[in-house]
DNA sequence: CTAAGACTTCAAGTGGACTTTAAGGCAAGC
DNA sequence: GCTTGCCTTAAAGTCCACTTGAAGTCTTAG
C-alpha cells in the first residue's frame, strides 16, 4: 500500500485533515512523514485514527486517549497512574453500557406508545442506579 | 417530600447550580418555581436530570435531548422528524454499545500484556466495522 | 441594626476540540 | 511561464456547555 495524503486520510476516517494536523500538534499523532514538505501517512494511521474516534465517541478526552492508549509501552503502562486510570474507564465503560441499555429501551417505548409516565420511569431508573457508580 | 433547593438538587444530581440555571435558560428544564424569588424544585426534576445527564454522557446534544425527551407529547413524537432522530440515535447507541465492547477488550488486554500490536489490532477492527455504521 | 449566607440576574469569560483565514510552497498540465 | 489544486504554517475564530464575576435581594441569627 502506498503512502496516503492527509486528505485520503481524512476522508477514510471521516475528519477533517485539520483535525488530524491538530491531533499532530498536541502530540496525539506522530510527526508525519514528509515528502516534499507534505505529510505522508502509512496506512496503520488510518487504525489509530479509528481507535481514537471511538475513545472520543464514548466521551474520552484526548488528553485521556493519548495517556491511556499512546503513554508509551510498559513504562508508563506498570505505573500506578495509568493502573488508576484505566481501572477508572473501565468502570466507566460498564456504566456507560447500562446506560445504553436504559435509554435505548425509553427510546424504543416512546416510538410505540408515548406517556409521559416512562420518561419519568425511566429517569427514576437512572437516578437510582447512579446512587451507587460513577 | 418537600421542595428543594436550587444547590441541594445540585448536590444530589452531581451537577452545579449554574448548570442548572443554565439548562432553565436553553429550555431544557421549565422555569422553576419560586419561593420569595429563590427556585424551588420537586424531587421529580432528579429524575429528568438524571436522564438528561446520561444522554450527554452518551454524546447526545442538548439540543437532541430536548427534541428527544422534551419535545412535548404526542404532537412531536408523532412527526417524521421526531422518528427520524430517534431512529438515528437508537443506531448509534447500538454503534456505541459495540464500541464499548471493543474498548473494553482493548484496555483489559493492555493491563495484563502490553504490546503493541494489541493496539493495533483493536484499531483494525474498529476501522474494519466502521465500514458500514454510522 | 447589621452581618452572614444562600440565593438572584446578566454579561462576560473559559476549556476542549477543532475550523477558518491569510499568506505562501510545490508539482502537473497547458 | 502560468494557472490549478493540494498542500504548508501560524494565528485567530467558533461552537458547545458551562462557569465566573459583579451587583443586588431575602432570610435568619446575634
Amino acid at each position: 500500500m502506498p503512502p496516503l495524503s492527509i486528505s485520503e486520510v481524512a476522508r477514510k476516517v471521516g475528519l477533517r485533515p485539520s483535525a488530524i494536523r491538530y491531533y499532530e500538534q498536541i502530540h496525539l499523532l506522530p510527526p508525519a512523514l514528509r515528502s516534499s514538505g507534505q505529510r505522508r501517512y502509512d496506512p496503520s494511521t488510518l487504525h489509530r485514527l479509528a481507535l481514537i474516534q471511538r475513545a472520543r465517541r464514548l466521551g474520552f478526552t484526548l488528553d485521556e486517549i493519548r495517556q491511556l492508549f499512546f503513554g508509551f509501552a510498559k513504562v508508563a503502562r506498570a505505573s500506578e497512574r495509568w493502573r488508576k486510570l484505566s481501572e477508572r474507564k473501565l468502570l466507566e465503560l460498564d456504566n456507560l453500557m447500562d446506560g445504553i441499555k436504559t435509554l435505548r429501551r425509553l427510546l424504543k417505548k416512546m416510538t410505540v406508545n408515548c406517556d409521559c409516565e416512562t420518561l419519568d420511569q425511566c429517569g427514576k431508573a437512572i437516578f437510582q442506579s447512579g446512587r451507587d457508580s460513577l
